[in-house]
DNA sequence: GCCAACGTTGGC
DNA sequence: GCCAACGTTGGC
């Protein structure tokens, strides 16, 4: 089982509104970045855990835990012309992007904040922290997973 | 609202 | 296949 960091405005999706969710359960749509298409299609498997982080917003951090709960499949919102997220170059037959689906497991009592996350020796290594970082979905290592859930109590 | 970083696009 | 222009991200 691995561990991830999924980024989100809190403003467009928040760990509220997941929680809100029927089954408290969501599909995570709109990824438009191939590394992060590639993770979501190989990498990312029903079971593992995930950091929810805020982003865009004051101030950011991580605000609780959600689960993996169904493998990478093709994101419908690419073809729909509707969406913010819709891609021409995506088919039904052809998708070109993934998502997963994901539950709601807990809201940490307090929000564990990027500026605590920067401050802790052993946190240095995270993607989240270094400059330029776009990507929205990152792995997190078991000791960073323990770490951070170990601040949150 | 600013702006650095960086992925993507498209002309050549 | 290069690379300048452009768009987006996300902290501040």
């Amino acid at each position: 089982m691995n561990y991830w960091l999924f980024k989100s405005e809190p403003s467009a999706f928040s760990i509220d509104d997941l929680r809100q969710r029927p089954k408290q359960t969501e599909h995570w749509d709109g990824v438009r970045n191939y590394q992060v298409r590639n993770q979501l299609h190989n990498d990312i498997k029903q079971g593992d855990l995930a950091f929810f982080y805020h982003s865009s917003c004051a101030p950011p951090g991580i605000a609780g835990i959600m689960q993996v709960v169904k493998n990478g499949y093709p994101d419908f919102t690419a073809w729909d012309k509707q969406s913010d997220h819709y891609d021409p170059k995506s088919t039904p037959t052809t998708p070109r992007w993934y998502m997963v689906d994901v539950k709601f497991i807990e809201k940490f009592p307090r929000l564990i904040t990027l500026d605590e996350i920067k401050r802790q020796p052993k946190l240095k290594q995270m993607p989240i922290l270094k400059k330029g970082n776009r990507l929205s979905i990152t792995p997190v290592t078991t000791q960073e997973w323990k770490i951070i859930v170990g601040l949150a109590k």
